[in-house]
DNA sequence: TTGATAGTTGACCCACGGGTGATCTTTTGC
DNA sequence: GCAAAAGATCACCCGTGGGTCAACTATCAA
């Protein structure tokens, strides 16, 4: 499909209904209402995050989540890492099993100086650049 | 992930073993074994490139396969969409459902414009091409 | 201290890609 | 025609990602 998981895209919209100062806490229940993401599922997609240490959260009344940096200093690609799990930047394009340096693919040489780009764009967007777009009424679709 | 499915690779190393001229018959148990796919799972991506038109097959003894045009007039780009179906091309780097014109991803545009220089790749390279590395010996691994 | 709040964790389901084996059908050679 | 060859088709298994529910735990307020 050429593209990162759904969880990746939850992951996102998530963080950017966040405070994007780190400073207030949300809700957790807020932020899938507000994303429109499940919210079970928001659940699983948070713990990744938090245990790449990209949002904490505090439990019990008064509790909620937030970032542990400012937005500013969050760059896309390191959410990439945390949900997708390293790896994910040095497949093979045509799916090949085995494609290296020492075995490459028609497509090797290509791919490795295209997937770097993607890599830089990915490094230079950070999450207040989401926000841009979230805060014009990004929604998840309703039939999602 | 980015990357296209496993199943792409099987069929570029598999059309990359038939008769570039479309002439002879190649059997199917060889051109699993010279690629080291497994026989029953070949069959499945071979229905596939067959439904496309990529490849047609000749049962019956002295049967075989072979390609339909030239290895030098097959796209990987055609052999993309006999495997992933279309859509692939129109999918969102971030994985967000319901990313489109009307409501852009932060990566939108230039995924939009990173996704049609891929394309353009695979439109340009031929299964000639890629013969030029599965004849220095490609195989998969055995670990596959 | 009790209860409501809110995040955390675990078990469980479904769909799909990858993988395997058995069976069917067509074609040829004897 | 009969049997072997060889591709086509079907049913099934497994692991993973997406999705859901229920139980658990930490925290605060009354």
């Amino acid at each position: 499909m050429i593209s990162l998981s759904q969880s990746m895209g939850y992951a996102v919209l998530a963080l950017a209904q966040m405070d994007p100062l780190g400073r207030e806490l949300v809700l957790a229940a807020d932020v899938a209402e507000a994303a429109n993401i499940p919210k079970p599922y928001l659940a699983k997609v948070l713990a990744r995050l938090q245990a790449a240490g990209i949002v904490s959260g505090k439990r019990g009344q008064g509790g909620g989540l937030r970032l542990t940096r400012p937005a500013s200093a969050i760059t896309l690609i390191e959410v990439a890492d945390a949900i997708e799990g390293e790896g994910w930047r040095t497949a093979c394009l045509l799916g090949i099993p085995g494609c290296s340096e020492g075995k490459p693919c028609p497509m090797h040489d290509y791919w490795g100086a295209a997937r770097a780009e993607i890599a830089a764009r990915l490094q230079s967007t950070t999450l207040d650049r989401v926000r841009d777009f979230t805060e014009a009424g990004w929604k998840m679709p309703e039939t999602a």
